[in-house]
DNA sequence: TTAGGTACTATCAAAAATGTAAGTAATGCG
DNA sequence: CGCATTACTTACATTTTTGATAGTACCTAA
C-alpha cells in the first residue's frame, strides 16, 4: 500500500528516525487505535467483542489497525485452535508502557476540547 | 477541503467527541506538527526560521500545519507591520500545557523505536 | 524603474487512508 | 447435505493528506 520511494514515505521515515515524538504518534495515531487501546487497557478482548464495542468500525478497518499495532508490538494476538474460531487481543509489555501517556492524552483532550 | 457529510468525516467527529485521546491526537498528529512544536517549545520563531530549521518541509505544508495549530489554539501568530514582513510564532498557554505530554511521547519514542 | 526580501497563495498532481460490499474457511450439528 | 458461527479477506470506490511548482503583495533602497 505504501510506495517505497515516494517523497511522502521518505519524509515520514526521516521524521520518525529523527524524532521519537513522530514515531510515537504514528504508532498510536490511526483513526481507530485510540478506541481499541482504550478498551484493551481494561483487559483482553475477543475480536467480536471489540467489533461490537466500537461503534461504526468496519471489520476491514478494525483488522488493519489491529495488525499494525501487533506489528509494532503494542498488542498480542492469541489464537485458540477451535471451531468456530476464537481470537483474543491483549496489551503487551510495550503496549502497557504507554498507559500513563494514553491517560494524560485523554485527560488533556477532555479538558481542552469544546 | 473536508466534505461535511462523508462517513469519514462523521466518524472522525464522533470519535473526537467521545474520546479525549482522539481529540488530542488529531490536534498534534499532523505530519509536521511534532517538528514544529518541538522547536517552538524552545522559544518563539519567525516563519523563515521554522522553514529553514525543518528539513524537507514545503512552504505549503508548513503554512497548513501552522494554521491548524493556530485554529486549535496551540500556537499564536504575531504579525509586525513592517516591510519586509515579519511574523513570529509562539506557543500559547494551551500549547504549553502539552509540554509534559510531548516530552513523554518523545521519551517513549526514543526508547521504543528500533 | 527595477530588484530584493519576507511571508505567504494558488493550482494541480500524487499518494495514502478510509469506507463499502461481498465473499471465504473450518467444522460441528441437525 | 446444508446451516450456523467466528474471524477474517478481497476488490473496488471515495475521501483526505501530502507534495511540486509557480506566482503574489508589500515597501524600500539603489
Amino acid at each position: 500500500m505504501r510506495k517505497e520511494n515516494s517523497t511522502n514515505t521518505l519524509n515520514k521515515q526521516n521524521l520518525e528516525k529523527e524524532c521519537g515524538m513522530s514515531y510515537a504518534l504514528t504508532t498510536i495515531g490511526g483513526r481507530w487505535k485510540p478506541a481499541i487501546l482504550w478498551r484493551l487497557c481494561k483487559g483482553k478482548m475477543r475480536y467480536s467483542e471489540l467489533r461490537d464495542a466500537i461503534p461504526n468500525v468496519t471489520e476491514r478497518m478494525l483488522v488493519l489497525q489491529l495488525r499494525e499495532m501487533e506489528k509494532d508490538g503494542l498488542i498480542k494476538r492469541i489464537v485458540y485452535a477451535e471451531v468456530p474460531p476464537r481470537v483474543e487481543y491483549e496489551m503487551t509489555v510495550k503496549g502497557n508502557s504507554l498507559r500513563p501517556i494514553l491517560k494524560s492524552l485523554s485527560d488533556w483532550g477532555d479538558e481542552n476540547r469544546l
